[in-house]
DNA sequence: TGTACATCAGTGAACGCGCGTTCACTGATGTAC
DNA sequence: TGTACATCAGTGAACGCGCGTTCACTGATGTAC
């Protein structure tokens, strides 16, 4: 049964949005092109008039996760940013979170199609922080080591955040205490960077001072 | 054939070094069965008669690839350490390097059984770092919270670099960047928190003056 | 110490199952007249 | 505008293959006498 071609292309995104969501779930290997095609509510068979391979759909479903996330973190201040990313609620639902986070130690293992993906994605990323911040109240524009840095204690204070058993202590302490740490460093303005330095010791010690302790969910 | 037990004890060790090596490198999805007890020497078959599950076999896996890392970071001074993890050779050699950067991400979608082990895993590096850090020349112990943010910044860089392409510019940029950003953080002392920040400062700006430019692999 | 025998790690075939991919077929869409 | 027909997204069975796991069997080890 032929379809009208408004139908095709409203399938085809509809595949590529379900496989962005259930990738970062489980995992490249984790799910399969039946099953795949089956929660976008077809069947198997035709997967391959959209896609030359699953490999093809991973690097699609990349991209399209990768730029949902800038896009969703473009409309938001710099602060609300990083509080929404390191918060329980984005730990607890990676299929609708940051693909770097979920995907990016996946990535590593599939082909260059794939991490060239990933790349252009991280380097949008940068980009829409940079703007982000810049357009912030606070002062002059982060330099791109900064971000760099930011990004990093970010995906991986999630990362080991989720690799923690999920009532742990540990997992709610990475993303507390990086989350203070990053914001301390941007919330007094980059150029002053001694009386911002000062803050991240006063925040930090705040918290170690009573060792692990179950941290409030969303700040 | 019985075997000795000797013999039956070593196979065990080899087999679960073999799979620590083979999962950091492919993923637990990555690596079946009969590949790995091949690759240790043996067949498939026997696999049973050592372990009850492969779910069994990635936490005592993981296990023995932490506490690897853990024993082999203990014995160099913090500055050396830091150098080797944010390194080209470590990026280039998951197999052989850190458990939580080559399978944090993977760990997140595994059973509490797997999560717990490197919730363990994680503890003992951050006291290991706080011992090594502490005994070297530089001043006073580092906060838990300094330690946290540390690592958190130390494996979202290696995770970042892995997934971008092998030769790319971001690849190197994330290590070297992170590199500085975290020496420049304790290798003035952490007392003196203004000056370590001012040395941070010069560092980031100075790399970031000439926008993403090849690194040099070891520093 | 020597002998008879139970143990059990290791072997390799087999289990059912899901994987990624291919294929002949269907039938509504979209086009050519 | 109406009709005849080619197109092609979608279907569902089938491909070979590898997965995790089970099992009957082997035979050197380790033990009991």
């Amino acid at each position: 049964m032929k379809v009208s071609k408004a139908q095709v292309q409203e399938n085809r995104a509809r595949i590529v949005g379900t496989a962005s969501t259930l990738f970062r779930q489980r995992g490249y290997d984790g799910v399969g092109v039946a099953e795949l095609m089956g929660a976008a509510g077809l069947t198997h068979g035709g997967f391959y008039k959209h896609f030359r391979s699953k490999a093809d759909l991973m690097a699609e479903a990349a991209a399209e996760g990768l730029a949902q996330s800038t896009n969703l973190a473009a409309g938001m201040d710099f602060k609300s940013f990083v509080e929404q990313y390191l918060s329980r609620q984005h730990r607890d639902a990676p299929g609708q979170g940051c693909t770097i986070a979920a995907l990016g130690a996946d990535a590593a293992r599939q082909s260059d199609n794939v991490k060239t993906v990933f790349a252009g994605g991280i380097e949008h990323q940068l980009a829409m922080l940079a703007q982000n911040d810049k357009s912030s109240e606070t002062g002059t524009a982060p330099t791109r080591a900064m971000l760099i840095n930011t990004i990093a204690q970010a995906v991986g204070a999630m990362v080991l955040s989720r690799a923690c058993p999920d009532d742990s202590a540990l997992a709610d302490e990475f993303l507390q205490t990086c989350r203070q740490s990053i914001l301390s460093q941007y919330l007094t303005g980059h150029d002053s960077q001694a009386s911002a330095h000062k803050v991240v010791s006063n925040l930090c010690s705040a918290h170690s001072g009573s060792s692990p302790q179950r941290a409030d969910p969303a700040g």
